[in-house]
DNA sequence: CGGTTTTGACCCGCGC
DNA sequence: GCGCGGGTCAAAACCG
């Protein structure tokens, strides 16, 4: 990707449920076929969207620091929120959250899972049977031990191919090692409009596979967070639909901080109180990526754009719903 | 030279 | 059982 590309892109917020295994092109059709002609902004801005709580942010549950059940309840508060962070520079920014994630459905499910949520009752909202930080929900936890099975059938496989000489045929030379216990992850996916299509995120990336998608004729690719120890990886994708909207699917929390925010200089702008730091630096981030253009690949530095950004005292929420007991009151102001 | 990307092959789950 | 599609691996290529 070019830097000038950087420049160029504006971008959307979409946060979606990620349903278990989120076949996206599936699960976002309606989002994108709502009404043809219509771009996919104006489809979502229709769209009943569950907006994100600002007392979670990206980072916050990419790395795990948040309460789940606050981010269930935020995530199951029901709004639409178009232009979320209103207009910016003159050009019109529009953040149309919509989020959900899977991880905060299931906190209620586990009693003593050992997070820190935990609380949040389920809501209609969020009656999809998903995906938590623990054990990924039923629906997956089912997997997971399905997977344990696996993994311990293929280390037997292994054994035993070891000692027959591993003739196969079929296998690559070297046996595949697969991690002793993968869980499944809970996972977090928003769209994003942007014409790039792996978008800053604070953190650093490697990229470890492509795959076509089908139906589409733009590829996913898989990221992995490049720290070690953090497990958390990410898929990209361009919607089919709409090819401006780039689908981000992040998968597990971080174990760490972002890079961003440890070199960033957070106290540069200071958020509402209520707003945590990272909230505004995450979106910031999505939001305006090519401001960090100057940053390393894979990163980005706040400190670089924090200072220039308008106050964010402008955002517009038409339906504030159930957003208003969570989004903070400067987001509530509209200008006149 | 070390880290990242590319890319073909492999593996697995699932539906038929 | 088979084929398909999604996800991952890992060697090679690439890049700064």
């Amino acid at each position: 990707m070019s830097r000038e590309n950087r420049e160029l892109y504006h971008h959307d917020h979409h946060f979606l449920r990620d349903r278990s295994d989120l076949p996206f092109h599936d699960d976002l059709s309606p989002f994108f076929s709502q009404r043809p002609g219509a771009s996919a902004s104006q489809e979502l801005r229709g769209f009943h969207l569950q907006a994100a709580s600002p007392y979670m942010s990206i980072a916050e549950y990419l790395h795990g620091s948040s309460d789940y059940g606050l981010l269930s309840k935020a995530f199951d508060a029901s709004c639409s929120s178009p232009e979320m962070f209103g207009p910016r520079d003159g050009g019109l920014v529009k953040r149309e959250l919509v989020v959900d994630a899977s991880i905060g459905t299931n906190l209620n499910v586990s009693t003593g899972g050992g997070g820190d949520g935990g609380t949040t009752p389920l809501t209609p909202n969020s009656s999809v049977s998903s995906s938590s930080s623990e054990a990924a929900g039923e629906e997956d936890s089912g997997r997971c031990k399905k997977y344990q099975q696996k993994v311990e059938e293929e280390e037997k496989q292994q054994l035993k191919g070891s000692e027959e000489g591993g003739d196969k045929s079929k296998k690559v030379s070297k046996p595949r090692r697969k991690a002793e216990k993968r869980q499944r992850q809970p996972r977090f996916a928003f769209m994003t409009k942007s014409e790039v299509d792996h978008l800053e995120d604070g953190y650093r990336w490697r990229k470890y596979g492509q795959k076509a998608v089908k139906n589409s004729p733009y590829p996913r690719s898989y990221y992995r967070c490049t720290t070690q120890k953090c497990s958390v990886k990410k898929r990209v994708e361009r919607s089919y639909q709409d090819p401006t909207i780039v689908i981000t699917t992040y998968e597990g929390q971080h174990t760490h901080q972002s890079p961003a925010t440890i070199r960033g200089s957070t106290h540069l702008l200071a958020p509402p109180p209520t707003v945590p730091m990272s909230f505004r630096q995450d979106f910031l981030m999505h939001q305006m990526p090519h401001l960090s253009a100057g940053s390393q690949q894979g990163e980005a530095n706040p400190s670089m754009y924090l200072p220039t950004l308008p106050p964010l005292q402008q955002p517009q929420f038409p339906d504030y719903g159930l957003l208003q007991d969570i989004v903070p009151s400067f987001i509530h102001n509209k200008q006149p």
